[in-house]
DNA sequence: GTCAATTCACATGAAAGAGACCACGGTCTAGTG
DNA sequence: CTAGACCGTGGTCTCTTTCATGTGAATTGACGA
């Protein structure tokens, strides 16, 4: 019996052969059912080539639809083309989604100046004087520069329309050196809230990545498995259920790729050779809990705090799932008390519940009950199943 | 019965404060030649 | 004389409070039929 725990997992052939394939950074060589999305990118970027700007772009689209992948394939191709023919061309990305990377204007300019290989400070300096630094490395040579903003809709919500202003004002002032801006963003609606004169300079050209249908997504799964799975492993049926699980959520391909690639690690770890559907379900499951455990886990004391009471509130009242903001304010003070935690104000409270929401944990909608007030109906999204372990992780968190 | 005013219980916005982090420039100190 | 330690000032960023304003429909109460 003197087994070495490794032994299994190395005895044990694996169903994948690249599972790289299947993650959402990997860039596969051919993007199915977007050949005319990207040929219209390819156009407004053409005059690039020849140092002319191209016009700033504005790229929508749902998450999971491309956006970002097209975006970066055919910049890859320009880039290739341009060391061709001699193009001084820079294409700087910048994801403005990451947390403490690009999310306020100073961070991102920050992180352009960064691109561009110069050390700045994260903070402590002001905010125009990083501008006038990027500015300097700007114009300090002839260049075209193309700048991928993605989830540029973040940002904005953030910041206000301040960093795009200055962006592409920014363009006037270059003597040697243009700049470009492709905007990519999931919200369709918030670029009303911008000015309008930022607006129009911004979508010079606009692109919409439409969903994929399951069809499609079929397609997708098809091209990638035959690369990260082992030929024979994937059961008939699977690729199909994939699809639809993921056509059901606005035709997501990411989420379809993590679905495959977890229903294989599932049917990996339980010893079976081959995929099945079960393994479909048991992966979705998963995929939901980690991630609500990932979120739980890591939000902040005043959050955790906020979100067990909401649980308690919804556990004491049973039967009606609804609950509402004053209850849970009620609750929340006491559970304060209970653990020595300085309680928020109502208002702040009222803010977190909205942000709870907007992680998924729960779902708050706001009514209005007539005389009785205007409040936020909360209930909780997460599976009844793996709610006596949230429950769990957050009294050990909070110390109860 | 109808209709507009009222009213509740919060939502939502804006501004500003606290505290953490940081850069920069000036001043002080100790070590060196 | 100079390198490094040590301020003080001014900046960003996040989380939060304070103050103010907004809001949608159940309820109320006046009104006329």
């Amino acid at each position: 019996m003197k087994k070495n725990f490794f032994e299994r997992f190395f005895k044990q052939d694996s169903l994948f052969i690249n599972k790289r394939v299947l993650q959402s950074n990997y860039t596969p060589e051919t993007i199915p059912h977007r050949d005319e999305q990207i040929s219209q990118i390819a156009e407004i970027l053409a005059p690039a080539l020849k140092m002319e700007r191209p016009s700033n772009v504005f790229i929508y689209g749902k998450t999971g639809t491309g956006k970002t992948l097209s975006t970066r394939y055919i910049t890859q191709q320009l880039l290739n083309m341009a060391a061709e023919k001699g193009a001084d061309l820079r294409v700087v990305y910048v994801n403005c989604k990451l947390k403490r990377v690009a999310d306020t204007e100073y961070r991102l300019v920050a992180q352009l100046i960064r691109d561009f290989g110069q050390e700045i400070p994260a903070t402590g300096l002001p905010t125009d004087e990083v501008y006038k630094i990027f500015f300097d490395i700007l114009d300090s040579k002839r260049q075209l520069i193309i700048l991928v903003l993605d989830e540029i809709d973040q940002l904005i919500k953030k910041t206000g329309d301040e960093p795009l202003y200055n962006l592409t004002r920014i363009n006037e002032e270059l003597k040697k050196s243009q700049i470009s801006l492709i905007g990519i963003s999931n919200d369709l609606i918030f670029i009303d809230k911008i000015d309008p004169r930022v607006k129009s300079s911004l979508s010079e050209e606009e692109l919409v990545f439409p969903p994929y249908n399951a069809l499609q997504i079929q397609d997708i799964l098809k091209l990638r498995a035959k690369t990260a799975f082992k030929p024979g492993v994937i059961s008939e049926g699977v690729i199909e259920k994939c699809a639809a699980y993921a056509a059901r959520e606005h035709g997501d391909a990411r989420r379809a790729l993590e679905l495959l690639r977890v229903a294989g690690e599932v049917a990996e770890r339980s010893g079976v050779e081959r995929v099945g559907i079960q393994h479909i379900d048991e992966a979705d499951e998963k995929i939901e809990k980690d991630r609500v455990f990932d979120i739980v886990a890591t939000q902040p004391k005043q959050f955790q705090a906020t979100l067990y009471s909401i649980l308690t509130t919804g556990a004491s009242s049973k039967g009606k799932n609804l609950i509402f903001t004053g209850e849970i304010y009620e609750n929340y003070k006491k559970l304060c008390q209970q653990i020595g935690l300085r309680p928020l104000t109502q208002r702040r409270v009222s803010d977190v519940i909205a942000e709870l929401d907007m992680l998924g944990i729960i779902n708050a909608k706001v009514i209005s009950k007539g005389r009785y007030g205007r409040t936020r109906e909360v209930s909780i999204a997460t599976p009844p199943s793996s709610l006596p372990k949230i429950q769990k992780l957050l009294e050990d968190s909070l110390g109860l």
